[in-house]
DNA sequence: TATACGATCACCT
DNA sequence: GGTGATCGTATAC
């Protein structure tokens, strides 16, 4: 598993390396697991699309915590976010799981694919079963949320603007979305 | 106490 | 291309 050093460096740097990279969740006897494909960062106090732009409050709390936490919110009334959070204490930032692809369930002692589409933040925690109850919780197989490596090196990653953050002004064009072009 | 809205998705035209 | 679902959070009163 990654250690929580991995996590503990600058938010990009991170945003970009967890890219094909297993993303592993047990729960109830299950476990499941998918290699992180699109990622978006989410650095510092200024940055305006950052929910911890507004100062810390009980839901952003975590993220100003030393990194290598998860920090999962609800939006839209419906679906639930998975963030992992960055840096060391007193700096809030995190890194949005947005996808993974190839996802797996283990069965019989191997992985098998799972029939699901995990190519959004909210289909993957609906399918991963990822919820708020993991709040502030460590990344590491005891609370059943970790990350893995892989041999798998994306040949070619891109950089986009973040999805979804229109009201961020100067903020919103900065190209903080991460995602794998080719395997 | 009340109100507005969001780091989304599925379904519609 | 557009819209509705649905509720916790932040902000305003």
């Amino acid at each position: 598993m990654l250690e929580r050093d991995f996590f503990l460096r600058n938010t990009h740097t991170v945003a970009q390396e967890l890219l094909g990279k297993y993303l592993y969740r047990q729960i109830d006897g299950q476990l499941f697991r998918g290699i992180i494909s699109e990622t978006e960062a989410y650095h510092g106090p200024e940055d305006l699309a950052c929910h911890c732009a507004k100062g810390k409050t009980p839901r952003t709390e975590v993220m100003f915590e030393k990194g290598g936490k998860i920090y999962v919110y609800l939006i839209y009334g419906m679906y639930d976010m998975l963030n992992f959070t960055t840096m060391e204490e007193g700096f809030p930032a995190a890194v949005l799981i947005r996808g993974v692809m190839q996802p797996e369930i283990l069965q019989d002692g191997k992985f098998v694919p799972l029939p699901v589409k995990t190519d959004g933040p909210g289909k993957l925690t609906k399918h991963f079963r990822i919820t708020r109850e993991l709040n502030k919780n460590l990344i590491h197989p005891k609370t059943g949320l970790w990350v893995e490596e892989s041999r798998i090196k994306p040949v070619e990653i891109i950089r986009t603007p973040r999805i979804g953050v229109d009201y961020a002004g100067p903020w919103k064009e900065k190209p903080w979305r991460y995602l794998i072009k080719k395997l």
